[in-house]
Formats: C-alpha cells, sequence, structure tokens
DNA sequence: TTAGCCAATATTGTTGACAATATGATCGCT
DNA sequence: AGCGATCATATTGTCAACAATATTGGCTAA
C-alpha cells in the first residue's frame, strides 16, 4: 500500500505521514518520551528513513529531540495554544485578503458550494464533528490555496494546521456553534466575490478570534483540560 | 571547530548549519541540481548526516527534492519574494504588538542601545551595509523573540528570515535608506516603551510595506535582478 | 539515611556497503 | 534524418553493523 501516487513515494515519506497522523490523532501522546527502535517495529520501518522523518517533524516544531537522549512529541499548554491562534488570525486575515484578490470565479463558486454542502451537514445534525473536524478545515484549507501566495499557504496548511488540528483531536468534543461559525464563513467568501479584500481579511481575523476566544472561555470553564 | 556549544552538537546539526549559511550566502545558487556525494566532499561529511539535513532544509523550503533527481536549491522569483514580504508584515506587526505587551524594561532599554549603536554606524558612513544586513535582522530578531511568542517566533526566525536573507546577500547592492529605516525603527520601539501595542503593529506593517515598495521599486527600474 | 559518584546498559549517532531508480546516450526503426 | 525505445551508468534510497553518549542503577562515603 505505497505505490498509488504518481510521483515516487519513498520510505522517508511513509515514515513522515504515519508519524504526522499519529502525532495528530493522538496516539502519540504529548511528552511521550519513545524510542526509535519502538517506532520502527511499530509502523514497520527501519532507521535510515525514520531518522529522516524525525528531522522532518522536529523542524516542523512536532516534536523535540534531545541528542542520545530520544525523541518526545511537544506537549502545547493552552496558553500555547492561544498563541497559535493569534499567529492564524493575521495570516489566515492576508490570505483571505490575497484570495478576494486573486482567486477565480469558478473557486469562488466552488467555496460556496462546499459550504451549501457544510450546511447540509449541520441540519441533519449528525453532521456536526464532521464539521468542525473536517468541514472547517476544507473552507480554510481553500482560502489558504486560493491566495496564490505558495509560502503563505505553505506555512498554513504544513506547519500550523498540524498544531492546532493536533488539539482539536484531542479536545474532540466539538468546540460547537457551528451554526454561528457557517454564517462568519459566508460573510467571508460575500467578501471575496465582491472583490473586496479588506473587508474579508476583517471577517476572517474576527472569525478566527471568534473562535479562539469560545476555546479559551471553554478551558476556562474547566469544560476542556490541556 | 564544532563543540562550542553547551548542548551536543551532532553532524546533522553541523551539516544543516553549514548548508544553511552556504545558500544564504549564495554559494549554492538558486537552481542549481547538486548531487549529494559533491555535497558530501565539499563540506566533509557523510552521507547519513546529509541527507538527514536535506530533509530539514527541504521541510523548511529552501530546496526541493526528487526522489532518484537529486535536490535543487529554490530559485524564489521577484513576485515571490514580494510574497515573503507581505507574510512578513502581517507576523512582525503581530510580533510588534505582543512585544508591547511582553518585553520587560530591560529588554527594550537594550533595544534603545541597539538603535543607538546602529546610528553610530551609520554616520560612520562605512557601516552602512553592516547596518542593512545585520543590524536590521538584529532589530527584527529582537522584537521577535520579544513577543514571548514560542511559534511566531519561530516561524520568523527559522523559516522566513533565512528566505529572505538569501535575497539580501544576492541583492548585495544595500537597498539603501538607512536613515529613513532608523526613524522607523525608532518610533516602533517608542511605541512598544509606551506599551502601545496597536501603534506598534501599525508602524512595524508600515515599516515592512515600505521595505517592500522599495524592493519592488528597484527592481522595475531594473536596478535589481532577481 | 542520603547524597554523590561510578560503571553497566541501552539508546542514539554514524558509517559503509547494497539495492532501486532516473537520467542520458546509443542504437534501431520509421 | 528524426524520433522512439532500450540499456548502461551514475545517483539516490535503503539497510545493517559499529561507535559514541546519556541514562539508570548500584555502591560508597559522609
Amino acid at each position: 500500500m505505497a505505490e498509488l501516487l504518481s510521483t515516487t513515494y519513498t520510505r522517508a515519506d511513509e515514515a513522515f505521514d504515519c508519524l504526522q497522523t499519529a502525532i495528530v490523532k493522538g496516539e502519540l501522546a504529548p511528552g511521550e518520551k519513545i524510542g526509535e527502535l519502538e517506532l520502527c517495529s511499530r509502523f514497520n520501518l527501519t532507521r535510515g528513513p525514520l531518522r529522516e522523518a524525525l528531522g522532518r517533524l522536529e523542524s516542523r516544531g512536532l516534536l523535540v529531540r534531545r541528542p542520545h537522549a530520544g525523541v518526545k512529541v511537544v506537549s502545547v499548554s493552552a496558553s500555547e495554544l492561544m498563541e497559535l491562534y493569534r499567529i492564524r488570525e493575521v495570516m489566515e486575515g492576508l490570505a483571505a485578503r490575497q484570495a478576494a484578490e486573486r482567486m477565480t470565479d469558478q473557486e469562488i463558486a466552488d467555496l460556496q458550494a462546499t459550504l451549501d454542502t457544510h450546511e447540509r451537514m449541520i441540519d441533519e445534525a449528525q453532521g456536526q464533528a464532521y464539521y468542525q473536524a473536517e468541514g472547517d478545515y476544507d473552507f480554510h484549507h481553500r482560502i489558504a490555496t486560493g491566495s496564490r501566495n505558495t509560502k503563505l499557504a505553505q506555512m498554513l496548511l504544513g506547519d500550523l494546521y498540524y498544531m492546532v488540528r493536533m488539539y482539536r483531536y484531542r479536545l474532540s468534543t466539538s468546540t460547537g456553534r457551528p451554526q454561528r461559525a457557517l454564517g462568519e464563513h459566508r460573510r467571508i467568501v460575500e467578501a471575496i466575490a465582491q472583490r473586496d479584500g479588506e473587508l474579508a481579511e476583517f471577517l476572517m481575523k474576527r472569525h478566527i478570534n471568534a473562535a479562539r476566544q469560545n476555546i479559551e472561555r471553554k478551558i476556562e470553564e474547566g469544560e476542556l483540560t490541556i
């Protein structure tokens, strides 16, 4: 189960994907100190590719490595998670502004269709979890790529989202407010459709700020523990 | 020339540093396809640590790797360089705002002293190049760390700065305007000293925006070619 | 009893050899 | 003569053994 992609898929890539999803899904607990050979047997890998993957993961900030002492998954504190949302706020605001300037009409139409799908899922109620977990990231993913800013998309999709998703899985109890979030999404897309970059940036920043405050409040109320 | 740091320094770290500085200084030209064994002989390394370093560099976006085809240094177009400045604008704006809220009085005093040093260097005229190359990054570096936002500092210092510095070296003819930049720096520090985060963010964004427009203009005038 | 030191051990870092694959040139065919 | 396929080569990907080092447990001494 490897040669599915047209481009050749090396063992190191496989190791990287396995470890990344394992960390994101919480199968490797934060703060857990884990040995290389244990990881090898667990994912049927050999140490060479594994070490290369570990280097990449470390450079992405998902784990830390002390020489001769082993690797351990990063444990992000509540305050650090809030800092991630501050970064998302400004970066996704920029992405929304540039997306308003550069997305094609077709992409915008697809984005609106995506929101329709999300709405149906929310109406069918059982889709709440899906909406929060996947739908939300689908929306933000499209805007990041729509910005046509390669490095921006790379940083958002490659670095930040995995850190945030890691905690979305952990505090799996959906953070609520799907209807309100959908409304915010709709207004952002409207601004993009009207090519109003300034408004799109403002709305996106406020949207992420609201999500941050929502999580912050739940943490303070003790509903979520990190 | 290796065991200088208190923490143990592995060959992979050495390889990573060597390659990174080589790329930044332009010793490895962008677009250049380079073999692993050539890199090994050039930096007195063996392939294991080298490959680990290559993985890290790739994940940071400084080079691309195609399986069985070799690595090549990324070549950033002029428009992509401008996109990097857009990202810097929002991220460093956030850094300035958080620095205004969180830097200690001592750190702010040090920052002001740093600017005095820069001013002396500019007055002594020959320091122009230094100021632009190192002094500017010293200033931005201090603010990034002063934000107390670990991930933000990591992304700015680890990813963006190396990409930008890479082109600062290339278009080595100092991009000019040191006096104006120094004045902008001073005003940013004043806002931080007054704990006015909103103003600090505004001034920082305008500062970076000005730097971007300056480069953009020089490129259009043909003074700089990328 | 506890604190500090030392050694054994297990883990990581490194190395060199082996296997798989993309590239480039040569040869044959149209 | 131009184009395509095939094969040799060189480079990368992978593996397993060796060396170096941090940790852990035990021991000694205060």
